[in-house]
DNA sequence: CAAGAGTCTGGGAGCGCTACCAGTTTCGGC
DNA sequence: GCCGAAACTGGTAGCGCTCCCAGACTCTTG
């Protein structure tokens, strides 16, 4: 490998070393037709012999398409893209990119600055999709991005409006099936701790729980309402047990939080699931390794993200592809 | 908010609404000198009456930069990128990019297209700098990074050869305090499960673990070699328990590892730490909640990637930034 | 008051590529 | 053997921006 300073190799230099004019090269290059294979056999030639590989800025300025889409992370905190999820979401939308030309922007839009820019990249076309995050419903950001002529898929759906693009996990349906699972294992006090309400994902847990109670005509209304954080669910569990000390059962819209309340539970003498038996949400990691293991509702989330990316592309592409809800599962474990 | 179609405003129209040369209105948006206040004014006025954002790709092209940087995983499995410590590095890399105009794209060079990807970025100065996390020693992708002429900062210090440019946290140095925490408890027979000898973080830790066992003149001889994945962690254990049944004492290179290494022990009728200590690597969320909760070592993530991110500005500022190397620390709980 | 040093200013030539268009060839069919 | 359609072909006009350059203008100075 000779490391002389190579510049850009060109179309001009592939085209002349062809003997072809710029605009055959071209043609050969994105495989139009009109070219015989003679041209096409000396073009492609040239362009192995030189490297040439072509300047996607250059094509991208000729195109009107940049080429690229943004993956965006709307919080008010950084620390959120910190959650292994996002991790996951990127991984599945990268699996599908990499079938195609397009480059994966990572936005997290955590200042006020991120947020201009993801702004400005909606209103001015600097990317040729987007797909976002994590909306909570009053977020600006939404009706923008949903006003916008550059195709956006959300990912999950902002309480508050429904976008026309969007694939979310059945969350209404993985509570209502946990819940069920604490109807059905014979428990009639049964408790939840709920995410935000200002996010989707909290407020449909929250309804999924609602329905399994009331199809099995029980009581719905030992309710906490906390954050998803840690912290807010070792808090809201004090909290429940101060009001509602006869509880058997709790269902936890995070596993964050259903880990603490578990430790709450322990501190007050109860056990689990004999006492009390608990239920989480996302499957994290840690669900497989508390004492007792947690009993959770799993959802597909690298498969959230290769859809977002399949339904972006689709949108891309011209056509109008319908929300899509993943389906979830209930992972019983030793806590229920 | 007028729901027009508006096809990009241009430098153009700016220049003539402001009445002046595209020069001129091209030298305000880049506020150059040699522009008189009064049309500085016009043209800024313009801007925002237009609400004009450049176009990034035109500019691009233009000025022969990019205007993105890539942050690349080279990995032969894409599971890898789930690990929550990318998605750390992440959050420290945007949140020094989000200072600058440059936009982070993600690389997840699992399949053989991926890589190719990469290289051609590496080729032919498709970034202003690119970041590569995790190389293999044996990597090609490495030497070809190493010898392009697009700024290249490595994260982590790939085993077999030493980058220019990289930042890498204290293996060494943390395995080393790990290991004299461990005789300074008074333990003589220390053990340690490596990670994969073909990362630098997985050498670095074993050699960490010899450095303080030679300064402690205790035997180093203790030692299954494995590949940082949980399931090798345990296997790792037993191996070590049928090899070396006196042990009491054992530095796991990581905190997966080490979780399983610690249900093999009890599984064999240990206790932790009183016939056995054990110390992890990485401080992991789950480290705080196995029982015992797990004594870690502790590596500054999200400075990784801030620090990662800072040496590719100053790379692409024409400067030449010195290796740096990012203190790690012991994390004592109950393990040890 | 003239010369020289700055400071503005707009024209124009690209950056590397695509895409339209008009012109040239080829070829089957009558 | 002539005609129209269809397949080729290369010239050229941009995409929106930066930056060099030559010319005009404003101040200092001696």
């Amino acid at each position: 490998m000779t490391d002389q300073l190579r510049r850009q190799v060109t179309l001009d230099e592939v085209a002349e070393r062809a003997g072809v004019s710029r605009s055959a090269a071209s043609r050969v290059i994105n495989n139009a037709p009109h070219v015989s294979k003679a041209k096409r056999d000396a073009v492609q030639r040239a362009v192995s012999d030189l490297g040439y590989v072509p300047n996607a800025t250059a094509r991208a300025l000729a195109t009107q398409q940049v080429g690229a889409v943004v993956l965006a992370i709307s919080s008010d905190n950084s620390q959120v893209f910190t959650d292994p999820f996002f991790a996951e979401v990127a991984v599945g939308v990268n699996s599908v990119l990499e079938e195609t030309e397009l480059e994966l922007v990572l936005q997290l839009a955590t200042s006020t600055r991120g947020q201009t820019r993801l702004e400005q990249v909606l209103r001015t076309r600097q990317a040729d999709g987007v797909m976002l995050m994590s909306m909570h419903g009053d977020d600006p950001l939404a009706q923008i991005a949903e006003n916008s002529d550059v195709p956006v898929v959300f990912g999950g759906c902002p309480v508050g409006f429904e976008p026309r693009y969007y694939v979310d996990a059945d969350n209404r349906g993985g509570a209502r099936l946990a819940t069920e699972h604490l109807v059905a294992i014979g428990r009639t006090r049964i408790a939840t701790i709920t995410g935000r309400m200002d996010e989707g994902a909290g407020t449909a847990r929250y309804k999924g729980y609602q329905d399994a109670l009331a199809v099995a005509g029980l009581d719905a209304s030992r309710v906490v309402y906390a954050d998803f954080s840690e912290e807010s669910g070792g808090r809201a569990m004090e909290q429940l047990l101060a009001d509602h000390p006869d509880l058997d059962a709790v269902f936890v819209a995070s596993d964050q939080m259903a880990i603490s309340a578990m430790r709450v539970l322990k501190d007050s003498g109860r056990t689990i699931p004999g006492d009390v038996a608990v239920v989480g949400f996302n499957d994290v990691v840690l669900a497989r390794h508390t004492e007792p293991p947690l009993s959770t509702v799993s959802q597909p989330i690298q498969s959230l993200g290769r859809e977002m990316a399949r339904m972006l592309l689709a949108l891309i592409a011209g056509e109008s592809p319908t929300p899509l809800i993943l389906p979830t599962r209930l992972v019983r474990r030793a806590s229920s």
